[in-house]
DNA sequence: TCTGGGGTCCTCCAGCAG
DNA sequence: TCTGCTGCTGGAGGACCC
């Protein structure tokens, strides 16, 4: 293991709540959640000042709102996060090449890498000169942690939230841990975490004390071990830049259960031609396609199916995902439905087509077999373009709390909410005065959407202004 | 109270082949 | 021929992360 605190972590503070008060000034300071405004949503993430009632991700917005009745609910513009996002991932990478980004909101940096530091003193001096150049550049703040291996230098940054800057010294990393719980290390959730405490192991010290074979008992070989190494403060793993995509997926939780058999096949075929635009947007294709399912009382479950060689043909997906559905027993309702494939492999449309068509043909010949009819004789099978070309759904003019619109006479502005056939819109920008709220008709003719300004105007005739670099 | 969406990794089990 | 072992693959589920 390296010696020197090189391996950085950044933490952006709240980020999507804190990008929103950043864009809607009326915002700042108040108590902002960010999540699905339906009735089975979740926080994705909430301001600081919503934290006080006790609002956190991950609860249902249901009881969000029963805390916080009086905070600012939004759904996720993720466009506006990812923009900011490369922008402060290109920061990063000024720093180093060796750059792993793990969400939208944080990433790991080897800063030896990239010769920015080699020591503490000039690990300090990078971290410090990132944060600045964060709020230069994007208006908003973010947490660094400094330590020899990732997972101390996320827990640094953990301890650094919100705003700050914690570098761990070496030779302190294991009288810093052992007090901690158990839960501060990365893989203990909730249900390791009630395992370790069966076992009488509640703090970091505890686990080392417990030795390594007392911990693969408890947890396996794999996850023994590497909880065992992690709690003497060894984690080995490096920082990688890229990492190939395993699987594409996408599921749907529904307002109310479906329980009507031939809706549940439509949603599957939708989400199947869902996953395929993504499969195809990422340019893979995949042998796995899987059916998820989650019933009326949120059990789930998975059933998957491998074909003869990878696809990103809508119409074979759409197939394997019917006929995994059909030994799937849906009576009482379900309430989320997804469609996945694993197995991914980068291959070329000709290819793609050639193995459809001959899956297609199997499948017809394996069917047909069943049937007892003469070989050649079953439907023809769906041509691969064909299947894609769908007529475009009408779309109704949605005024999503929080989006930006822009009006002919009032200019630019954020959907406070909307219903009854109104929406209240207030005109502000990220530099401006908390804005007037207005209220018009949702077909109001003047109001129409926009792009979400830059949090921070680029100065006319010069870049912005930066730390000076080493 | 009532639990999103998109991922990754691990474990266990069954079937199959050598 | 039968049985046991081993390794591989596929399928299912659980746990975890952000």
């Amino acid at each position: 293991m390296r010696t020197a605190p090189t391996i950085l972590h950044l933490d952006m503070d709240a980020f999507f709540a804190s990008a929103e008060q950043a864009s809607k000034p009326s915002l700042r300071g108040k108590a902002v959640v960010v999540g699905g405004l339906g009735p089975r949503g979740v926080v994705s993430t909430c301001s600081y000042e919503a934290r006080v009632f006790g609002v956190h991700s991950a609860m249902p917005m249901a009881q969000a709102r029963r805390l916080a009745p009086n905070a600012a609910y939004l759904v996720p513009r993720f466009g506006l996060y990812r923009q900011i996002s490369e922008q402060v991932m290109g920061l990063l990478r000024e720093l180093s090449p060796l750059v792993e980004p793990l969400s939208l909101d944080e990433a790991f940096v080897d800063l030896e890498a990239g010769g920015t530091a080699w020591d503490e003193a000039s690990a300090l001096l990078a971290g410090k000169r990132l944060r600045d150049d964060i709020r230069a550049v994007t208006g908003l703040t973010g947490s660094v942690g400094l330590a020899a291996c990732k997972m101390l230098a996320k827990i640094a940054s953990e301890q650094a939230k919100p705003d700050g800057l914690v570098l761990i010294e070496p030779g302190t990393e294991r009288a810093l841990l052992a007090p901690m719980p158990v839960r501060i290390l990365p893989g203990v959730g909730p249900a390791t975490g009630d395992h370790l405490r069966r076992g009488g192991i509640n703090t970091v010290g505890e686990i080392a004390e417990a030795g390594e074979d007392e911990l693969v008992r408890l947890l396996g070989k794999a996850h023994g071990l590497a909880l065992y190494a992690m709690a003497l403060a060894h984690d080995e793993r490096p920082v990688v830049a890229e990492r190939d995509t395993k699987s594409v997926s996408v599921e749907d939780t529904y307002d109310v259960d479906i329980h009507d058999r031939v809706r549940v096949r439509m949603e599957v075929q939708r989400l199947a031609d869902r996953c395929v635009q993504r499969l195809r947007g990422a340019q893979l294709s995949g042998r796995t396609i899987v059916l998820k399912v989650r019933r009326y009382d949120f059990s789930t479950l998975t059933r998957s199916e491998t074909l003869r060689g990878p696809t990103d043909d809508p119409a074979v997906v759409r197939e394997a995902a019917a006929r995994l559905l059909e030994a799937v027993d849906t009576t009482g309702g379900v309430r989320l439905l997804g469609v996945g494939v694993t197995g991914l492999a980068d291959y070329t449309q000709e290819d793609l087509f050639a193995q459809a068509q001959a899956q297609a043909q199997a499948e017809a010949e394996a069917q047909a077999a069943a049937d007892g009819e003469p070989e050649g004789l079953g439907a023809e099978p769906v041509a691969a373009e064909e299947a894609v070309e769908e007529p475009e759904p009408v779309v109704e003019r949605q005024w999503r709390a929080g989006h930006d619109v822009r009006h002919v006479e009032f200019g630019h502005g954020w959907v406070q909410g909307s219903g009854l056939g109104r929406v209240t819109v207030r005109f502000e920008t990220p530099d401006s005065a908390p804005g007037r709220v207005k209220t018009f008709r949702v077909d109001d003719p003047g109001l129409e959407g926009a792009e979400p300004l830059p949090l921070v105007a680029p100065p006319v005739g010069e870049g912005l202004r930066r730390s000076p670099r080493p």
